[in-house]
DNA sequence: ATAGCCTTGAGT
DNA sequence: ACTCAAGGCTAT
């Protein structure tokens, strides 16, 4: 039984099963409720939250926490006195009146506010943008991926993605009046005014240093934007005036690429024990051998969450966390291409009981990292977002991960030993560390043998101290390099360069000393089918 | 095509 | 009468 099957089977998605199972390219006839698809690859960020909880996951703080830190690191000047109203009255009468003027920059591309245009507060010039364009329905088409930087300087480069950032940031459509008629007031008149008395209260609020600030629905909308485009700035203006990353980027710097990259990860690394534990985590291991600490990195391990029913069998609990014969088949294939694919061995693994619960874990963390990953995101993300588009997409992306998610299983578990198991000891993604000897007492032969080639290939990587940021591009490089992924336009080549060049410059730069670690990364991976 | 400045006019 | 967001105009 496939796991992925039955992953989908819990989410009761069985209906589409049909069509992701046989569909080799993009669905072309997709007719279901996109509804149900959105609760797990969604790309509608709010809804993720609240149907999570289906799955069963206790916490999804990790992406509060940072949007919620990065709130904080917005601007927060103030009283910054200029632009007197330009009547011929206002000579000097009335200092009280201009004390604050809008004091946060344009959402949509930082420069200065001049009032609420189209539902939001936005600047003169998007402002202008957004009416024409919806007044003449302009169509865009970005010549990149489609997640252009917007910014005071560049906004002119891509008018798609100014665009859609309108759209994202919440302008609305309907306060650009069909007729052009002029003058007076629309709908959307209370909004500016409740609106406006938030943001009102909620400086006088901050006034006071003991209580805490509400932010207005725009602000919560933009927090994560705001932060990518600041760290953007900072680093690309200061640190890479000239960057190489240019053409292929469309000055994107390489940490905003990262960052972007990062989407998903903390929860994805701490649910697979590739992270530190959460700090509620009451259950220490004592007896492991010593971590290899590292003063500078938070990744010491602890282990926590071993309470999980029906996994006492070290034997059993690490065919769970790597099984099923098509797994083995893959790995067999890809990561050790010179082994000849056992029978026995299959049969041996095929007959043992997974604990489904776990299983599903798994499968859920990576779907949520898949979910958050800036590249999903963008795939085939035009002007149209018509439904029909935004199912084929959908499906999409399940088949890609469907394809790697053994594949990329297979390099955390190389990481977890590589960090937090030393050579007598496996590191299970229970967070259970096994002695290797128990392990193989409790396996049979071809369980064995399984076991002794992952280690090997471990070692591979062990010798290189891959970091965290490389694991990240390799496993980005591995989901987006299946067959189907490559099949599909210069989209994908794109991303895939995009990675690439990540990949590349991070190395460059964190390793200036050892010049091919690029090249030693890439030639760790399995198969043909990650070069170019 | 962009963006700064100008003109309108319903709501208050 | 005043406000201020909507559309219009126009140099760049
Ligand atoms: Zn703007
Ligand atoms: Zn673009």
């Amino acid at each position: 039984m496939d796991p992925f099957r039955e992953m989908v089977k819990k989410l009761s998605l069985d209906e589409i099963m049909p069509e992701l199972a046989d569909q080799i390219s993009v669905s072309e006839n997709a007719s279901m409720q996109s509804n149900e698809l959105d609760c797990i690859l969604g790309t509608h960020e709010s809804q993720t939250n609240e149907k999570n909880t289906r799955v069963s996951q206790p916490s999804t703080s990790s992406f509060e926490l940072l949007t919620a830190s990065a709130s904080l690191s917005t601007p927060s000047n103030c009283f910054e006195q200029q632009k007197s109203p330009n009547g011929p009255s206002s000579s000097l009468q009335r200092p009280k009146k201009l004390i604050y003027e809008y004091e946060e920059p344009c959402p949509i591309c930082g420069d200065k506010i001049t009032g609420y245009h189209y539902g939001i507060l936005t600047c003169e010039s998007c402002k202008g943008f957004f009416k024409r364009t919806v007044q003449n329905k302009k169509k865009y088409q970005c010549i990149d991926l489609g997640d252009c930087v917007i910014n005071k300087i560049q906004r002119k480069r891509c008018p798609s993605c100014r665009y859609q950032k309108c759209m994202r940031m919440g302008m609305k459509l309907e306060a650009v009046r069909e007729d052009r008629l002029r003058g007076g007031r629309n709908k959307f008149g209370p909004l500016y005014k409740h609106d406006r008395a938030l943001k009102m209260q909620n400086k006088t609020i901050s006034l006071h240093p003991s209580s805490s600030c509400l932010l207005t629905p725009n602000q919560q909308e933009s927090t994560s934007q705001i932060w990518i485009a600041d760290s953007a700035k900072n680093f690309h203006e200061v640190r890479h005036p000239k960057n190489l990353n240019n053409k292929f980027f469309n000055f994107r710097s390489f940490e905003e690429n990262r960052e972007s990259m990062r989407h998903g990860e903390q929860f994805y690394n701490r649910q697979n024990n590739l992270d530190y534990p959460p700090p509620s985590s009451s259950r220490i291991l004592e007896n492991r051998a010593g971590p290899p600490s590292h003063n500078n990195q938070p990744w010491s391990y602890n282990n926590h969450s071993g309470s999980q029913e029906g996994q006492n069998h070290p034997g059993l609990e690490y065919i769970t966390a790597l099984s099923n014969q098509e797994m083995l088949k893959t790995m067999i294939a890809h990561w050790i291409p010179e082994e000849t694919l056992r029978k026995d061995a299959q049969a041996a693994v095929k007959d043992i009981a997974m604990p489904k619960s776990f299983k599903n874990k798994i499968l859920y963390t990576m779907v949520v990292w898949a979910k958050e990953s800036i590249f999903f995101n963008q795939i085939q993300t035009e002007e149209q977002v018509k439904i029909i588009k935004f199912q084929q997409k959908t499906i999409f992306k399940m088949v890609l991960l469907r394809r790697a998610w053994i594949e990329i299983m297979i390099l955390d578990h190389i990481y977890r030993q590589i960090w937090f198991a030393d050579s007598h000891n496996l590191l299970l993604v229970t967070g259970r560390v096994v002695p290797l000897v128990e392990l193989y007492n409790a396996l049979d032969t071809s369980g064995t043998k399984i076991c002794e080639d992952l280690c090997d290939i471990a070692d591979r990587f062990r010798e290189l101290q891959i970091d965290r940021s490389e694991l990240m591009c390799l496993k980005f490089l591995i989901l987006f390099s299946s067959k189907e992924a490559r099949g599909n336009s210069k989209f994908m080549k794109k991303v895939h360069e995009r990675i690439n060049s990540c990949l590349l410059e991070y190395t460059q730069l964190q390793y200036p000393d050892s010049s091919d670690r690029y090249v030693q990364n890439l030639m760790r991976l399995p198969g043909k089918q990650i070069c170019p």
